[in-house]
DNA sequence: TAGGCTATATTTAGCTC
DNA sequence: CGAGCTAAATATAGCCT
């Protein structure tokens, strides 16, 4: 049998028939997806991975892909206008993996919103008439909490440094002495 | 001229036809790809979509194919280890892209470091014998600014809150006044 | 006229040597 | 890797509704 194609099935492949099929058939499946792009003014991409191999094998058929796709993600909230029509496993798997990832580390940096008001104010950064009034009585309990705080941990801290830095280093005992107040 | 898929310029296409001629080529695209797919056992998807529309094709070969794009993307750092063969645009630049973005975050979280570590303490979510030498010695350079800065944002403040409260809400005179020391 | 199905023709894909 | 051969892909036309 010399068929073509249709009897991928039975057949007889070593290991270097099947590499030089993998290769001519991607070829050539590129070349029709190039042919659709252009034909359909559409964008076609193909990604094709094998099982135990560290190959990836990518193919965008046009730079355009690559921007119209970094357009797609970069809008999620517009994903859902999309209508995925055949199996949407693939694309919606990399958007929910990356978005999940995004949205833990967002909520790390709000977690330090107020205290990165502080700092800005503190390293000059940001000017004192840029503030408004929420922000300034935010600020002005912090201060207080600060303060508070700050007397608390150096009575605690005196003991622990006297300690350890007695143990290892006793360079940082003039560190604990020059605040003012 | 009657030829077959090479003349895809010059030709006349109606919206009808042009849909009909995407159709049937995505479907032997898909065709040709899960012969691939099954003849030399790699995984395969593609992914189509118009200019216009609103519709995405996407064409995952396999069930397998979302398992082992997930698998991928939840260890980036083994990324390196994929070579990339041949266009690798339209994959990498979705990594790319989402890869920056975490970056940048990872960035504003790594900047906070160590004011965490402050914080951390000063909130009791850290237990004072925890920290080392080098911590302590840090925290104790943090505190002898943090007063300092203190002390000159107060004053600055103390300006600005008497204005703007003035205009707009003058509740907040109290908070001013309650901090210790 | 529009759309769909079939037949046909010709190019392309893809295997073998 | 090129030649050659067979099946598949696919555009066009004809025909029917």
């Amino acid at each position: 049998m010399n068929g073509k194609g249709v009897c991928w099935t039975n057949r007889n492949l070593d290991e270097g028939k099947r590499k030089n099929i993998l290769e001519e058939r991607l070829a050539s499946l590129c070349k029709k997806a190039y042919e659709l792009s252009i034909l359909c003014d559409v964008k076609v991409s193909l990604i094709s991975f094998s099982h135990g191999e560290t190959d990836i094998f990518t193919w965008p058929s046009l730079t355009e892909t690559n921007e119209i796709v970094n357009n797609y993600l970069a809008y999620p909230e517009k994903q859902r206008q999309y209508k995925l029509v055949e199996h949407d496993a693939y694309l919606q798997s990399i958007l929910n993996y990356r978005e999940k990832e995004i949205r833990e580390l967002e909520n790390m940096v709000e977690d330090q919103e107020m205290k990165d008001l502080f700092n800005q104010l503190a390293e000059g950064r940001k000017k004192f008439d840029e503030i408004d009034v929420c922000d300034i009585k935010g600020l002005l309990n912090l201060f207080k909490d600060k303060r508070a705080k700050l007397d608390q941990m150096e009575m605690q801290l005196s003991g622990n440094v006297a300690n350890e830095i007695d143990a290892n280093d006793n360079n940082a005992g003039e560190q604990n002495d020059g605040h003012p107040n």
